[in-house]
DNA sequence: CCGCGCCCATGACAAATGTCACCGCCAACG
DNA sequence: CGTTGGCGGTGACATTTGTCATGGGCGCGG
């Protein structure tokens, strides 16, 4: 019986999952959060042997999750289960530790699939996206300039970008050109849509 | 027994609803699509009774969707089922003619529930976001705001938007200008983000 | 130690953006 | 019929944004 901790935020989406993994007859589901804080002491008194992580969650990130996990609770395999197959978010994955990365879009039949493979100590990654995460080759940005643009994301200005990380404004200038420049784009909106979608933030 | 159609971009989500409905004993899934324009067809040939259709789909918006199957199939119900409590997406629904607005972050247990209510000619709408849709207001822009708008969200400059929109600088700028204004922001990004946010794209 | 890359800063400059006043056209409505 | 409001346009203006050159400080690896 492979006992199987779940994290997502939305309360449908996780019963659902729920139900699907209850088809399962080696499969238990012996938690449940939905938050990205709760998923180290869930984990820790359900003795989960694998977590299934969403990447988008409240209070904490599924991928920072991952990583307090792995140092708390090693023997836990983690599983991240997520709605975008953008590049850096599968880099950053493996990085955590994650043993596995799942895609919302691939079939439901996978997840349980992917559970067993994992909890007997295989990795799983979808090919395709393994390729492209490949392809796409690795972050450009500076940690500076991810800061930037993270906080240009919701149309901040210049200004309150400078304010907020306490720099002068041309300095936040010149790291919006610089990021511009990198990307291959024409402006801040483009540039921080697109460093997003490649999940370099 | 409920004949229900599930629309659903996700198929691990769409998969995973599959399994939390057939825990029901009178509620039997009859089609399941992924994408917004095999809606009408699926929903012909199977003879449902209730479609669940999510709003972000492929080919053709959920709520377009449920225009066109009021239409031709108007014995059908439709119940809406998304992730944003956008006050706008609610009216929009209705105006469509949907009889239930489900949130993905609502409990799983009032999936069937909703359907079943549905069913029998009820109308299930969550009514704390029924509350901020009519107190959020309607959408205060006019057409072309919408569009220009919309058009600027993805970082198009402004003689992009002009040309794609065979209008004058100037002009462009003047809507954008009016529509900042009405919604008490200050730049085009947070406009367009507020917007959307707001379900009125 | 020296170079390199990242970070921060300045100042200047061109381009894009946001605001304003004012124009006309047209359809809806009292 | 006159008024109102959405739509399209012009021109001017101040502000913001993107680019460039330049320079200093700091840490790291050859």
């Amino acid at each position: 019986m492979i006992r199987v901790l779940i994290a997502e935020d939305q309360a449908m989406v996780r019963g659902a999952l729920v139900a699907l993994l209850r088809l399962e007859d080696d499969i238990t589901v012996v938690a449940e959060v939905a938050r990205g804080d709760d998923v180290l002491t869930a984990a820790l008194s359900s003795g989960a042997e694998v977590a299934l992580l969403d990447i988008e969650l409240p209070g904490c990130d599924g991928l920072a999750a991952a990583v307090q996990l792995r140092e708390s609770h090693p023997d836990c395999r983690i599983v991240i289960l997520t709605t975008f197959g953008r590049a850096g978010y599968l880099r950053r994955a493996m990085d955590s530790g994650a043993s596995g990365f799942l895609l919302k879009d691939a079939p439901a039949t996978e997840l349980a699939d992917a559970i067993r493979r994992v909890a007997k100590g295989e990795r799983v990654v979808d090919p395709e996206l393994a390729l492209t995460a490949l392809a796409g080759g690795s972050n450009p940005l500076t940690p500076r300039e991810r800061q930037v643009l993270a906080a240009a994301l919701d149309g901040a200005t210049v200004a309150e970008v400078a304010s907020s990380l306490f720099l002068s404004e041309g300095t936040v200038r010149n790291h919006l050109s610089v990021a511009i420049q990198k990307l291959g784009v024409r402006n801040r909106v483009q540039a921080a849509r697109f460093a997003q979608s490649m999940g370099w933030l």
